[in-house]
DNA sequence: GTGGTCTAGACCACT
DNA sequence: GTGGTCTAGACCACG
């Protein structure tokens, strides 16, 4: 189910982007599963059918989901996707690696920190 | 020397207040230093001088400089800085694993690929 | 045997047209051939026959086959056909090699790509 | 001076973003030249403001040009450009002589109309 | 009923 | 004044 949340500052359209790429990845949402269409997702969420087609399209335009129109939105083939995504986290994780190490903290302090902090949540949902 | 990547996505003033940080933290610029006066940047980079002063407001504000009316900015204590800043990098981190594990990516793919690019980084370095 | 694409973001029935442009082009469909009925192909395909009506028109108009009341749709007599084809295919081309040529993209650049992409394809094929 | 063809099937964005790809690849724009403004342009053609937005917001996609909040849209770099754009046109160029091949339209008789359809553009020119 | 496009008009962040 | 986002409402092509 979708949430959105309002005090977040990023746009509305981006959030959706990315609840539905999780839905996705996770197999949540298969391959050629019908999304929501346009209009009736965004009654649910009473948000403009605009911001929500915004949504869609980048979601199309990263491969997330295929077009056929006057049926609907579809989820694409997810194997090429997660790799894709995995490129995509270990990108964010090295820019910030990189601007740690630039202030004084190596790399044993984050992976440390990293592997106490996975046992910690692992922990809560167990 | 502070240099503004205009096709950067990110607005100037927080590029301006990221690059002084980090000299800031690396201790470049060490406490009670000067900070360049809000003018005098402002010609050097070719920008608004509203826009130094709101960086600095930010700097200020976050605590890593503290201004005197009259006499200008300067760097505060950089001790407990340091360790501020070690809990933000860390928070970003933890959002991003958070988000790695409800994709399905686990905590030892993470911790191994960060060591396996630091040990990149390194080697360049050296 | 006509495959329709529900990625490809071209309307179904603008598929169907060209499928069934080649096969008569090729011969696979010969003049006076009795296309399959609109109803059987719906159902095949499992489209909307409204679907196969429209592609049907569009292939009468453009001369590909014409209607018998009562009795079905059949091929023209392809002779002329090719001929048109050949003609709509250089338009298109024409077209392409005018922007390039905006570009600064030259003739000669042109053909030289085409000939070599061309033997290409037909060591594949052999 | 962009012109629109409010006769083309074409979504009027598309055509904006073809017009500029084109005033960008022949040098008419430099790289770090100034768009003109969203409102602007908008006015001109007396287009809505979102629609502009929508093709510069292509444009960026592509890499044509990069925005600056509060400053407007630039040209980028276009040397990398030129290359994509020559892809482009022979990924276009080969997918139709495929189905031409297919129809049975060979290689020599496409290069042949090619050479000789140039040929008259330039003295056209000339 | 579905998505694609466009218009009109509004508010916000940034400079 | 600049772009970024969102809403509201309209028309069209497709099935």
């Amino acid at each position: 189910m979708i949430v959105i949340d309002y005090k977040d500052s990023r746009p509305i359209y981006e959030q959706v982007v990315d609840k539905f790429r999780l839905l996705i990845l996770t197999g949540a949402l298969g391959a050629n599963d019908k999304m929501p269409s346009v209009r009736t997702l965004a009654m649910e969420l009473s948000i403009n059918p605009n911001t929500i087609q915004r949504a869609y399209m980048e979601l199309e335009r990263q491969g997330y989901i295929y077009t056929v129109k006057g049926r609907g939105n579809f989820v694409s083939d997810t194997n090429t996707l997660k790799g894709e995504y995995k490129k995509e986290i270990f990108n964010k994780l090295d820019e910030i690696c990189d601007t740690a190490a630039k202030a004084g903290i190596g790399a044993k302090e984050i992976t440390d920190h990293i592997s106490e902090y996975m046992k910690g949540e692992e922990s809560k949902r167990s």
